[in-house]
DNA sequence: AGCACGCCGACT
DNA sequence: GTCGGCGTGCTC
């Protein structure tokens, strides 16, 4: 029979690596389980991968403890954190600590006591040690951590001599209280050979230990000890216990209190959420309805299809309609889906619009809950109490019952994959593996997708799904009098009719903002040496005079500055990496942070010969002062993450924006995403070349998405929208693809 | 994390 | 000849 398990412990060993435990004859285990095991010196938690007739070596010590009667791992998780251990070369224990609920960890409490001290043996002693044993008898024992502080340097090695030189005696309690939300309750204790029949006896019990258990039985399930002590008297229940006659367990507490998906307070566009987005009131464009019944088709074949889509939609083109119709899809046929978003705090509007789709079907997993708040989601998750999880990168390990769909929007974000703890796993290539192993479909939607996501569209490994043209709020009257017009000629029903038109008026103007590019190399030769360009300073005048709004963008993370030529644009770049070199004042070098290599800054640019060689370092700060400059009295905000630690709240800022009190904003990525204010119709980027050079082979590539994100922030409203891109580099491929929105 | 083992330098 | 500091590898 299956006596031993493979045992995945909270250990730093080696990729996949189990360990091999036997099962006590009273234990009954599961794979999936978490249980307590002996390892070395130590007691640790761990879960059982698998059990097996045969251990691995010849000499096992026993599973001491299960930590839950049931399994808290499903074998498809099982199977998912055995690849995650071995792809991300992580310990097997790191990969499933991913599943477990939030809070699982507990730690052994040892008790010290004395033992065996005679005065012999502590003469030998120091005097601290001495005087810490002098407490431990009169307290006749204390909590290892206690005492070890008593020892005080070093104490933990003292603890273990003292141990070992019998003087005191170590006691280890498995830690019997869970987590949260767990009761103690009563029930009839049943045979040995457990079949349901109650224990008999023979004598007569003390009164209020009869009725008591009289009353237990009569229950049936569980009985609350904190009921037990209150009716009957406290130490009844233990009595009978005792006796046998009870059984004692630690069960959860059924039905915790609703738990109401609250954004984080400071969400930046509180009281902005669209309006009126409910189910059905959206019709579908074409391209729209195309790429949803792509999606749709490709959930309902039988099993083995591919059902990756790459999901490629211009901001504003309506890729989150298509999530959410994909989604309801799933869940009328009673399964459930992860949505992933990249930061909750900063998509407030994409999570309020699922909110509003699935009212009190919706999970939102986010930072801003308590320990408990998140273990009682963990869950209702399980439970089946939820249809949709929203989330960031973790919520793809939520134990969904029965995943259908997994929507992973802005897919190209960085924040999907994880680089402070292990496992360090990037969400979209753990998700890919997910899906393929339960079946379910996966989404990933981007404007701007990851190079490498596209690749896969192109060579056939995702379905690529290509949402190309922006809707509009001017486009509705429009698009009334074209569905009325074509439903005369409908062939396939009124909905597919109106949405095709709307895709023919919107081929031929997609919505999306006019694009300048604007030369700093010949600003600088025509004598301007302000950081705004002639044609930036004046688009930004005629947009406040006709009181509209404007975002002025700098893409200046860090602050490594770069080393450039003013005449002709050169950068200094390390010539075995094409990564920009950093100046290090300290040390008077340039040093490229990818090899290390070290060069002395230059005189002379090593492409013109000029000596107008700068080290290119504004940032937000001075933007802002010579916005105050050339429109005084302007009321002008600063939105970068330095700004955010003092001064108005995001809401507070986001409320004065929206109202048009702040006429300017000045910002760094914070700004370039999600910010949907229909009344900002230009946008100045100060320096695309900024995010261009920085130190990392993907930083065209990043340069490239900043630009469309930021130019897609005006023009949102009826008003058409603007964008000026100032640059040293007008024909760097990135600055120039940016600027025809051309992602291909 | 904690422990044993073994190597090497500093001491009796 | 012995002690101890620390680098390395192991814990079922």
């Amino acid at each position: 029979m299956l006596r031993y398990a493979e045992v995945a412990v909270d250990a730093p060993v080696s990729p996949a690596r189990t360990f091999s435990y036997h099962i006590p004859e009273q234990l009954r285990l599961q794979p999936g389980q978490l249980v307590w095991v002996p390892f070395g010196r130590r007691t640790l938690q761990g879960v059982v991968m698998e059990l097996a007739a045969a251990p691995q070596v010849a000499e096992t010590k026993a599973i001491l403890q299960a930590v839950e009667p049931s399994p808290l791992l499903t074998p498809t998780a099982l199977t998912l954190s055995r690849w995650l251990s071995r792809y991300y070369l992580c310990s097997l224990f790191d990969a499933v600590a991913l599943f477990l609920p939030p809070g699982f960890k507990a730690q052994v409490r040892s008790e010290i006591r004395p033992a065996a001290l005679t005065d012999a043996a502590q003469s030998k002693l120091k005097d601290t040690t001495r005087e810490a044993l002098a407490t431990l008898t009169e307290q006749k024992g204390l909590p290892e951590a206690e005492f070890s502080k008593l020892l005080g340097k070093g104490g933990l090695r003292e603890v273990n001599r003292l141990v070992s030189q019998g003087l005191i005696r170590r006691q280890v309690d498995l830690p019997r209280k869970r987590t949260f939300r767990y009761v103690s309750q009563l029930f009839p204790a049943a045979l040995p050979e457990d079949d349901g029949t109650e224990v008999t006896r023979t004598y007569q019990l003390p009164g209020r230990q009869e009725r008591l258990l009289q009353a237990v039985r009569e229950q049936g399930g569980g009985y609350s000890t904190t009921q037990a002590n209150k009716e009957f008297g406290s130490g009844v229940g233990n009595a009978l216990v005792e006796k046998g006659l009870l059984g004692l367990e630690w069960v959860r507490q059924e039905n915790p209190p609703e738990i109401l998906p609250v954004l984080p307070e400071e969400s930046w566009a509180a009281g902005l959420a669209p309006a009126a987005i409910a189910a059905g009131e959206l019709t579908l464009t074409r391209m729209q309805a195309d790429a949803l019944a792509r999606i749709v088709a490709a959930l309902d074949a039988p099993a083995p299809s591919p059902r990756t889509f790459l999901l490629h939609g211009v901001t504003g083109s309506g890729k989150t309609e298509v999530y959410l119709r994909a989604i309801e899809h799933i869940v009328k046929r009673g399964q459930q889906a992860i949505f992933l978003v990249p930061e909750i705090a900063l998509t407030p509007q994409t999570v309020q619009r699922v909110n509003a789709r699935f009212p009190g079907q919706v999970a939102v997993l986010h930072s801003g809950l308590t320990e408990r708040q998140k273990f009682d989601q963990w869950w209702k998750i399980r439970d089946g109490d939820y249809s949709v999880v929203v989330g960031p990168r973790s919520a793809l390990f939520a134990p969904t019952p029965d995943l259908g769909l997994i929507v992973l929007d802005e897919e190209h974000e960085w924040t999907y994959k994880q680089v402070d703890t292990p496992p360090f796993y990037h969400a979209r290539t753990a998700a890919l593996e997910l899906a393929h192993l339960t079946g379910a479909g996966l989404i990933l939607g981007s404007a701007t997708p990851d190079v490498e996501s596209y690749h896969h569209a192109q060579s056939g490994r995702y379905r690529l799904l290509e949402l190309p043209y922006r809707i509009r709020q001017r486009d509705q009257p429009a698009l009334q009098r074209a569905a009325e017009a074509a439903a005369k000629y409908a062939v396939n029903g009124p909905a597919t009719a109106a949405g095709h038109s709307l895709d023919l008026a919107a081929a031929a103007d997609d919505g999306l903002a006019d694009v300048e590019i604007c030369d700093l190399r010949l600003e600088l030769r025509q004598g301007n040496r302000s950081i705004f360009s002639r044609a930036l300073a004046a688009a930004l005048t005629e947009c406040i005079e006709q009181g509209r709004q404007a975002i002025l963008f700098l893409n200046r993370r860090g602050s490594a500055p770069i080393v450039q030529c003013r005449d002709c644009g050169y950068v200094v770049t390390c010539s075995g990496c094409a990564v920009s070199l950093t100046y290090h004042a300290a040390e008077s070098r340039l040093r490229c942070h990818r090899c290390n290599a070290r060069r002395r800054p230059p005189t002379r640019c090593r492409q013109c010969g000029s000596n107008h060689i700068r080290q290119l370092g504004i940032g937000t700060q001075r933007v802002v002062e010579e916005v105050e400059k050339l429109l005084p009295g302007i009321a002008v905000e600063r939105w970068d993450a330095d700004a955010n630690r003092g001064g108005p709240s995001p809401g507070e800022r986001m409320r004065r924006l929206a109202s048009g009190e702040t006429q300017v904003v000045v910002g760094t990525q914070l700004v370039a995403k999600g910010l949907d204010v229909p009344a900002v119709t230009l946008v100045g980027v100060v320096l695309a070349d900024v995010g261009l050079h920085l130190p990392d082979y993907r930083a065209g590539e990043r340069a490239f998405g900043l630009l469309c994100q930021v130019a897609g922030r005006a023009g949102r409203g009826a008003e058409p929208g603007r964008v000026i891109i100032q640059t040293y580099n007008p024909e760097h491929y990135a600055i120039a693809a940016a600027a025809r929105q051309d992602y291909a």
